[in-house]
DNA sequence: TGGAAGCCTGGTGT
DNA sequence: AACACCAGGCTTC
């Protein structure tokens, strides 16, 4: 199916920035599963052309714009974040790279298994978690849904770690049981202000003011979100901040919300970006 | 209250 | 080949 898009919209950018995981490359054509449904994604010129599984697409395609942060007005964000030379040029860069409106509770587990970890394992972690303990989709053996809260908490804290997991399995499975048993309402969060969801996200194993962030952004709709991460620590230190700058985390993760402003999150996701391929080139 | 060590594991460098 | 060292971080002391 076609879905014309008149925003700027940048799909590798927006697939390929660290921001999800379950999505794997194939020539042109990005599979991932999302809404319980295996999703394959081609941009073309003035949009994208998608099939899914085993849904209808044009009972996924709306849902599909969703998730890809299509709904936001771009224009405004990079208006409001255009602030000095460096986000400028970054914006040029990856124009059209949109921030994911994920599901929450997959975008959380996703966060929680990326501490001291890279991405190419992380997306090894999160597909191996979803074939353990997901429902394989449709008739494909190869893709598999991602599993519930309870899924994950009755699977428990030793077969997690089986799976690889490391000191992470803890958390996991400490996580997972907050969730499942409602001590933890993650889609009431979404109407919450960033501080109060913030506040009660970081109550949760394996959650600190990073992943938090990353949560917040990534999935609750809290644009201001700004998860300050080894990378963006040196794109502060070497555009921003003097280093005789106290540098504590969340020092520096307030300066940069009050400079970037409500759509800090944005400029975070640009900067990271453009910083990490400057290394890689 | 700040800062450093430890934690699982896999990849990278020596 | 075998062995350090470290990574997109959290927790604890």
């Amino acid at each position: 199916m076609l879905v014309t898009i008149d925003e700027p919209f940048n799909l590798a950018a927006t697939l390929e920035s660290g921001q999800a995981f379950r999505w794997h490359k194939a020539g042109d054509v990005y599979q991932g599963v999302v809404f319980g449904n295996v999703i394959e994604i081609r941009g073309v010129p003035r949009g994208i052309e998608f099939s899914c599984l085993p849904d209808a697409e044009n009972d996924i395609a709306p849902l599909l714009c969703d998730y890809l942060g299509l709904n936001i007005d771009l224009a405004s964000v990079y208006e409001a974040i255009s602030v000095d030379k460096h986000i400028e040029e970054a914006i040029t860069r990856y124009s059209g790279m949109r921030v994911l409106r994920q599901d929450p509770w997959e975008c959380l587990v996703g966060f929680i298994c990326s501490s001291a970890s890279n991405i190419p394992r992380i997306s090894r972690n999160v597909e191996d978690i979803s074939i353990a303990f997901g429902k394989p989709i449709g008739r494909s053996i190869k893709r598999h849904s991602f599993p519930t809260p309870e899924d994950l908490a009755e699977a428990g804290e030793k077969r997690i770690f089986r799976l690889g997991l490391g000191y992470r399995a803890t958390y996991l499975s400490k996580t997972a049981q907050a969730v499942a048993e409602g001590d933890m309402d993650l889609a009431s969060l979404r109407k919450d202000s960033y501080g109060h969801a913030l506040e009660a996200l970081v109550t949760l194993a394996g959650v600190g003011d990073k992943v938090a962030n990353c949560v917040l952004l990534f999935s609750l709709d809290k644009p201001e979100a700004f998860p300050v991460d080894t990378w963006i620590i040196r794109v502060l230190r070497e555009w921003y901040l003097d280093e005789a700058m106290p540098n504590s985390l969340p020092k520096m993760r307030a300066w940069a919300q009050g400079y970037f402003g409500p759509y800090a999150g944005y400029a975070n996701q640009y900067l990271f970006h453009e910083r990490r391929r400057r290394d890689r080139s």
